[in-house]
DNA sequence: TTAGGGTTAG
């Protein structure tokens, strides 16, 4: 037998009914994630006159699972009817996780309520769907159901709950396991910090018997999800203290928060530290690093890393475009809009793609330009706008003062208009003044809401309005109707770094400086 | 066969 590798497919030149070689080679090929030559492989085999056995059937479904092949999924599946194998334990089971993979849960369950005999892989695999897509509710029946659960079992749901943040939930799991391991707990610690209890993940992490880089991830994470950024970057620090060598996760979180907290010497800091560790390459570091620099204020050395980067993925792009929009670059934006179309690239902008771009507009003033790419969206890149579009373009006409255009779509979308979108109109009035139109937004948000589900956002700028534009009592009253309906406002602030020390403005309260705390 | 946040307007 002689094999021939052409394209990374394999062809049999001499028709040989070597089918575990076959099987060997498609295998490989999914493991390596090539999903489409492992199929073409698979044609080719048939076309030799061999047919798919027990080994097979449960490679080519993975593989359709994992590429999100619906039609070959389906075809896949009527040949494991035809030929008999779908009474195959394993093949059922790999229908099941290839139905999950295709979003299709109802038809993952279907395949597993046909199943005479279901062995404990099965009953994890028909967890792990109902868990990672949320419907945690099916999940527990399906685990109160199961003859004997295994410690893969506890940890599904443990996951499970963590990913909805039910805290308590997911202790209830995590208590009843006798030999709980590493998993347990990371997920316990994740399931905390989902929901808010920084407390508790702490307390966890700190009384876990061993902890690995992920135990230190989820800490990190958990508390940039919380919005405490310096605590993120205290935890990063503690690694490089210990054992543990952070990964390309943690140097990302560390950077997520520096972006956040407008950092740029924490930044620069924990770039060179990406640099050491070898992890400066990393398409997540890179793009947390362009994302970084932007909002850090440095739109320079983002482009820097942007330009230096050969693997540019979607993820860059977008983060580059969004640097850009948030420092006014409206042209730049649409330049490298279509660079990455380019051939050179090749990259298809998704929906984020154009949030940046239309907010890039937006910040420099680029109507024409915003109206064309909005406009022409659904033809030219082939998505669907979705609210966040429109509130790009509502905001684009609010701060060009057309406010008639703005109203214009805001009745023409088909969607109901939400705070977000009606906030972009109402800051635009209260930047220009403009209280005949602001008074037109005010009464749009009244009549959508009801003034019983206003935000105290809305009152402020609702006051604001009125006292841009001089009427002082108008402003009050909307003041004293905040106060009235219980709304506190919580203050405003902002931090900012001044010689490596944080400085915290509260609104009405001047300055505080701080020492890393939030 | 189970654990992890790269990009998203105002």
């Amino acid at each position: 037998m002689v094999l021939v590798t052409c394209n990374s497919i394999c062809y049999l030149s001499v028709a040989s009914p070597d089918l575990r070689r076959w099987n060997h080679i498609i295998k490989t090929q999914v493991l390596e994630g090539n999903a489409g030559h492992a199929i073409r492989s698979y044609i080719n085999m048939q076309r030799l006159g061999l047919f798919a056995d027990n080994y097979t059937f449960p490679v080519l479904l993975k593989a359709a699972g994992n590429a999100s092949y619906l039609c070959i999924g389906l075809a896949l599946h009527g040949q494991t009817v035809k030929t008999g194998f779908c009474d195959h334990l394993f093949i059922q089971t790999a229908l099941l996780k290839m139905y999950s993979s295709l979003g299709l849960v109802d038809d993952a369950r279907k395949a597993f309520d046909k199943m005479p005999v279901k062995d404990v892989v099965a009953w994890n695999s028909m967890l792990d769907v109902y868990a990672s897509s949320g419907q945690m509710g099916n999940a527990v029946e399906v685990f109160d159901t199961m003859p004997s659960p295994d410690l893969l079992s506890f940890n599904i749901m443990i996951s499970g709950f963590a990913r909805t943040g039910s805290k308590i939930s997911a202790k209830r799991i995590f208590e009843r396991i006798p030999d709980k391991d590493i998993v347990s707990w990371n997920s316990m610690v994740l399931a905390c910090m989902n929901s808010g209890d920084m407390a508790e993940a702490h307390e966890l992490f700190e009384s876990m018997p061993e902890k690995n880089v992920i135990s230190w991830n989820a800490m990190i994470m958990g508390y940039l999800k919380n919005h405490l950024y310096t605590k993120a970057i205290e935890f990063l620090d503690k690694m490089k203290v210990g054992n543990i060598e952070p990964d390309h996760l943690s140097v990302t979180g560390g950077l997520s928060a520096c972006a956040h907290l407008g950092s740029l010497e924490t930044g620069i800091q924990m770039h060179k530290y990406a640099k050491t560790l070898g992890q400066a390459s990393s398409p997540h570091v890179v793009t947390a690093l362009i994302d970084m620099y932007a909002k850090c204020g440095s739109i320079h050395k983002s482009l820097e890393v942007f330009y230096k980067f050969k693997h540019k993925d979607i993820y860059c792009w977008n983060a580059i475009i969004s640097g850009l929009a948030l420092h006014g670059c409206g042209y730049a934006a649409l330049k490298l809009l279509n660079q990455m179309r380019a051939n050179d690239f090749g990259i298809k902008p998704d929906d984020i793609t154009l949030i940046g771009v239309l907010s890039a507009c937006s910040h420099g003033g680029l109507v024409e330009q915003g109206s064309q790419i909005f406009g022409s969206m659904e033809k030219q890149f082939g998505i669907t706008p979705k609210a966040e579009h429109y509130g790009c373009m509502v905001d684009l006409f609010s701060r060009a003062r057309l406010f008639d255009s703005a109203l214009k779509l805001i009745e023409t979308m088909p969607f109901e208009a939400g705070e977000s979108i009606l906030g972009a109109l109402l800051s635009a009035c209260v930047i220009h003044q403009d209280l005949e139109n602001g008074e037109k937004a005010v009464k749009l948000i009244v009549s959508s809401r009801g003034r019983g589900g206003l935000s105290d956002g809305e009152y402020l700028m609702f006051a604001n309005l009125y006292g841009s534009c001089g009427q002082w009592e108008e402003a009050q009253r909307w003041r004293d109707m905040m106060n009235e309906s219980g709304i506190v406002k919580t203050a405003g602030c902002s931090l900012i770094e001044i010689n490596g020390r944080f400085h915290k403005f509260v609104a009405g309260h001047g300055m505080q400086s701080l020492d890393r705390s939030n």
